[in-house]
DNA sequence: GCCATATGGAAAG
DNA sequence: TTTCCCTATGGCA
């Protein structure tokens, strides 16, 4: 159930793992046999992602395609053990073996479909890439900031953590339309998601909270939650703000849950 | 055992 | 805007 971050430490982990190794695929759970029985037998190359979209690619020139989405999950291996659970997608090399369980998507795609894919995926923070083709797009739009920072068309990785956190960073309210931040606004935002978001890769977590409120933040995430980092709103709604003892409130926006602090987060 | 929940996204209506 | 899909886990009987 990763953002962006986490999708590119796998990549780097399938990389480092089976680059360059001729590996088995398989599908224990028989959902992917057959796109399996395209690459078994073909060399891994490498790994890549853009957003939360992950690419394996392999010497054929096919590579497969996979999404986590909500509750997909990698688990890496030194050595091929008996199934346990529903594993769509193992890759085993001499020395390794990665399971796939439960992925919003798992297929083989050829370089033209992963075009297509990439094509409607927008910049990634954590690729260093440009965000001047979004910044218009979201100044100009009438809907919530909240909403557009999880559009990944717009914001490549961003999901409902690094949304809350980023807007709270920069005391910007969820329901403000993109189009009442100014210009230096949307380049904070980005800024800065590149900054925690590359942080992320780093150490695997997200931590969002500033080192003059690591204080009142300390150990709260792993007594209060189980996502593995200190935030200032993720999930604390009716605890107190980490900065102005406000409480944290709580809403939907399509359909997912959104956390701020009303006072913080009162102005645009 | 049963139920609610989860860091997503696409399809259906 | 709602429904559906994928799977594991923790809380509660």
């Amino acid at each position: 159930m990763p953002e962006g971050h986490v999708v590119h430490r796998q990549a780097k982990e399938i990389t480092k793992l089976f680059g360059k190794t001729t590996v088995a695929v398989d599908s224990p759970q028989g959902r992917f046999t057959e796109g399996a029985s395209l690459i078994t037998g073909s060399a891994l190359t490498k790994a890549t992602a853009q957003g939360k979209h992950l690419f394996i690619h392999f010497e054929n020139q096919l590579a497969v395609h996979v999404h986590l989405g909500l509750y997909g999950k990698w688990t890496f291996l030194s050595e091929r053990v008996d199934p346990v659970g529903l594993i769509r997608l193992r890759i085993t090399s001499d020395s390794a073996c990665a399971e796939l369980r439960g992925p919003n998507a798992c297929e083989v795609i050829t370089q033209g479909e992963m075009r297509t894919i990439l094509n409607r995926i927008g910049p990634d923070p954590i690729k260093g890439d440009d965000p001047s083709r979004i910044r218009e797009k979201v100044l100009a739009s009438t809907t919530p900031i909240g909403t557009l920072l999880m559009d990944q068309k717009l914001y490549a990785g961003v999901g409902n953590i690094y949304r809350a956190e980023v807007l709270f960073r920069h005391g910007i309210n969820p329901y403000s339309q993109g189009a009442s931040l100014t210009r230096a606004q949307f380049d904070e935002i980005w800024t800065d998601l590149v900054q925690l978001m590359k942080r992320g890769v780093r150490s695997g977590r997200i931590d969002t909270v500033r080192p003059e409120h690591e204080p009142r933040a300390m150990n709260r995430a792993a007594r209060e939650d189980r996502h593995g980092g200190e935030v200032y709103v993720y999930r604390r709604s009716g605890q107190e703000c980490l900065v102005c003892g406000s409480m944290i409130e709580q809403g939907e926006l399509q359909g997912r849950n959104l956390f701020w602090c009303p006072s913080c987060q009162s102005g645009v």
